[in-house]
DNA sequence: CTGAAAGCGCTTACAG
DNA sequence: CTGAAAGCGCTTACAG
């Protein structure tokens, strides 16, 4: 239709249309006030002509680019199952959500990452993964004034977005099964304890023994880094103290542990009985299946996205918000009774 | 500095600099013909200002985003190991070169998800990731007229860009070992079949048997998708063929096979030598450790990035460009030499 | 080597 | 409800 080359333009709909351009990108946009037979024609016209807006310039003028990054650490994602799923789930939240989603790595110095962000200028906000926040990020976000929502990891100050799991509450209810399947001497293998993550599962932990009237052995904590590599490592010093239960703070480290302990001849869940968080393994073909708290990351990655849509459009943070996991009893902490059986 | 308020302009820099906005223009972005010591001042005012472009209007007034898209298939990453792999190369690889990465889920539907890029506008170029790539997708994006570099996949027309693994002989290699570690009754779990790469992995394990001399036992041929549950499923099936070697066509479909044999009471090596493909499960504590092909991926996404900067800078395809895999041998196929010990 | 000027394709007050 | 116009912040021929 058009005898001009290039690409059409709003310009091209418009003079089609019959309208100004200002009528069409009201139309096209879903404004308020544009007659009904008007908006008709022009996205009628703009369908057929295969009209498609140029980001750039919609960008430039009106100041927003319908982009959100997506901070994760610049570990293989092949071995940070967490990572993996909080990208994907990010990845489809932003997609529903009709924004598109660029990946950041973390390059360790939150400053050179922050700059970059910026320096890009296209993102109109940022979610930070857990595994990546610290208290530096917090800091260069907020003073960058740069709209952002932590997932999974909460810093001390209060005045800035942050979706997580609710660690404190569920770790506790994980170690009473294992308290109540007959456990008396549970280790645990913690995550790095700067994080708030590791430390809560920590305290879940300790809570639980205090509930149950038990003693935690401090000898029995053990640390790790959330690895795969580190749990079992953590494992090893562990097994000499032959503890009969073993809450890792996360599947990662649960799965190693699993594997020393059983290389060790210890049966699991009869001679040690193990659980993890996250629900990062659910799939794994692990046997025995392993006792969890999923993370419901689909819904964690909704609000979100969601919350950092609210704050780019300007609204004030909200705060901390704690979405449940869904605690699984798997055949890794599960002692089953002995049922004496009637002779045939 | 500056009265105004708002963020630092490029013509704010040039104004404090004393030079036109073009020449700030020209020699910020390094441009050749700027006066040495101009140039150092422009640099030097925008670094005291904190300049930082807008992408936005560069983007418009240049044609180009410096962002690259990644299509990947809309498989949850913790399962999709392979995926999670590129991925993660990729976006290194696109941080090294400068560019933006936009994560571009793959409904399944090749026409929305095309669709979904273009109107986005602001990606320069894409990169589709095997798992994605289907005919369909080739024919949407060079009738779309966008730059696009297949990874991992090749379609049968040769006027497209594709950096792949060496699948035929480095699985013939593989299998070949097999053969030489005594196994006469291979199987093999294919991909899906209307996958290239699928094909010539189970073209290279006909190779091999043509070149040692041995039939191909047609049915001990077993179908699966590279998931690790359709691995295992097809080795369900397998096992009452008693075969005595098993070349799965991916680590992951190689590991569900590992579980149900061992479960089955089959040792692994000692009753079925098994082997993968891609390197995925090198880092799980895989007992015993999986023979297999690495993929080069990092070296994989470089080319790729590179050639789809190359395709967007206006140069020719230059097709097909395959990478060698390192292959290792591990324990599930290696066994071990009967050494008699002298008595002490 | 440098500057004035046009233009990239939109959106958005501002008047009607 | 609609249009004329300014402006978003850059880059890039085009003249000098």
């Amino acid at each position: 239709v058009t005898g001009r080359n290039g690409p059409v333009t709003l310009d091209d709909v418009a003079r089609v249309s019959g309208v100004s351009q200002a009528a069409a990108s009201r139309a096209l946009n879903g404004r308020k006030g544009v007659r009904p037979d008007v908006r008709e024609r022009v996205e009628r016209v703009a369908q057929s002509l295969g009209y498609r807006p140029n980001r750039a310039a919609r960008n430039l003028a009106s100041g927003r680019s319908a982009v959100i990054g997506l901070v994760i650490p610049s570990v293989d994602l092949r071995l940070d199952p967490y990572g993996a799923a909080v990208t994907h789930a990010v990845a489809r939240a932003a997609t529903e959500l009709d924004q598109g989603l660029m990946l950041v790595l973390d390059t360790g110095e939150p400053g050179r990452s922050v700059q970059h962000i910026l320096r890009d200028g296209l993102i109109d906000g940022v979610l930070v993964s857990a595994v990546a926040a610290g208290e530096a990020w917090v800091e260069q976000l907020l003073s960058a004034d740069l709209a952002a929502v932590l997932i999974g990891s909460h810093p001390t100050r209060t005045d800035v977005d942050v979706v997580d799991v609710e660690n404190l509450q569920s770790t506790a209810r994980i170690v009473e099964h294992l308290i109540d399947e007959g456990c008396r001497r549970i280790a645990t293998i913690t995550g790095p304890l700067e994080r708030v993550d590791a430390t809560h599962r920590l305290n879940g932990f300790r809570l639980a023994h205090e509930r149950r009237g038990l003693a935690v052995d401090e000898e029995l904590i053990a640390h790790g880094d959330f690895s795969r590599a580190s749990g079992a490592k953590a494992a090893e010093g562990l097994v000499a103290l032959r503890p009969d239960g073993l809450f890792a703070a996360n599947d990662e480290m649960a799965l190693g542990a699993m594997r020393v302990f059983q290389s060790a001849g210890l049966r699991v869940p009869e001679d040690v009985a193990l659980a993890g968080f996250d629900g990062t393994s659910a799939d794994e073909l692990v046997v025995p299946s392993l006792t969890t708290a999923h993370q419901p990351f689909a819904e964690m990655a909704r609000a979100a996205v969601g919350e950092l849509l609210a704050r780019i459009d300007g609204d004030p943070p909200t705060g901390l918000r704690l979405i449940e996991p869904h605690v699984t009893i798997g055949g890794s902490s599960q002692r089953v009774e002995e049922v004496s059986r009637p002779p045939p």
